[in-house]
DNA sequence: CTTAATCAAGACTAAAATCATCCTAATTAT
DNA sequence: ATAATTAGGATGATTTTAGTCTTGATTAAG
């Protein structure tokens, strides 16, 4: 349906939750789901995924919970949502040479390339690192306007 | 799964066929069909959709058949996948304002309202009529490295 | 060494979407 | 009349989506 699913939202706002808390401190799969509206369970099936591809990192147990696997600069809005969902793809003909058949001669296929391109270039260039900054600028400027609305 | 579907797809084929037929050609299921390799029964129905949206006129009966609705230069690859897919949003909070309740503080909605925007550039600026330039183009191509190699 | 706290893994499920097929009805030209 | 076509709706198999639940493994602390 050319969306993406809530798998990749839910991974996005959990990578999130984590980039912005500070280092050190674990999270746990109760404190994220709280935060950020994400059925529990449903949550934890998406942080094994995060944990196997290194994007958090886990520790079961007494005292155990999430941190983030790697500096939050290096990974981007793409990487999150490909961590869950698999690799996109605009349409089959991308997946790889010959899987359409047509696309040797198909006008439409290089349209879907640059597409995608387009596409990448926006979730590649942003980073969670970005994204903790923005949310504090919002915030910021929210605060702002309930002010000058007194 | 950030994918077009299907539908898509053979719509956007089914509408190129007939963009790429001569003026006042009637072409009947069978033909598209064949040419574009899509399943007669499953064409039929997209045909059908495609009708109702304007892009294609039908007419039924003996010596009935598609011819396309609208002069190829006015009609788009978007609005051509939208007319079998509906409209395209790349993440729930950009189908309308409110749609989730978090988009008023969330960092990443903005991210997405570009990404789409950017997609959008590049679905909108190919008319069907560009694409049928750009097949014989790319069938003059063809035809050159063939002769190369001989 | 027991226990409580936590994540890991996999089975299970309901609902919807995807990708079709098939049959009957309506329409049109000859 | 009849043959040729599309229209519309019912049906269905398979996959995906969006979750839930149960059991097992691991860890810290008393």
């Amino acid at each position: 349906m050319l969306q993406i699913t809530r798998d990749g939202e839910y991974a996005v706002r959990a990578v999130l939750f984590l980039a912005s808390q500070p280092e050190g401190k674990i999270s746990l799969i109760n404190e994220i789901s709280e935060a950020q509206e994400v059925p529990k369970s449903y949550l934890s099936k998406i942080m094994q995924h995060l944990t196997r591809s290194g994007l958090v990192k886990s520790r079961r147990g007494a005292k155990g919970g999430f941190v983030i696997g790697r500096p939050a600069d290096t990974i981007t809005l793409r990487e999150t949502i490909e961590a869950v969902e698999g690799p996109i793809f605009l349409n089959v003909c991308l997946i790889k040479k010959g899987e359409c058949h047509r696309d040797v001669f198909c006008p439409v296929h290089p349209v879907w390339k640059e597409a995608q391109k387009r596409l990448f270039e926006v979730l590649d260039s942003k980073t969670m690192a970005d994204l903790v900054k923005d949310a504090s600028e919002i915030e910021k400027s929210n605060a702002e306007d309930k002010k000058h609305r007194n």
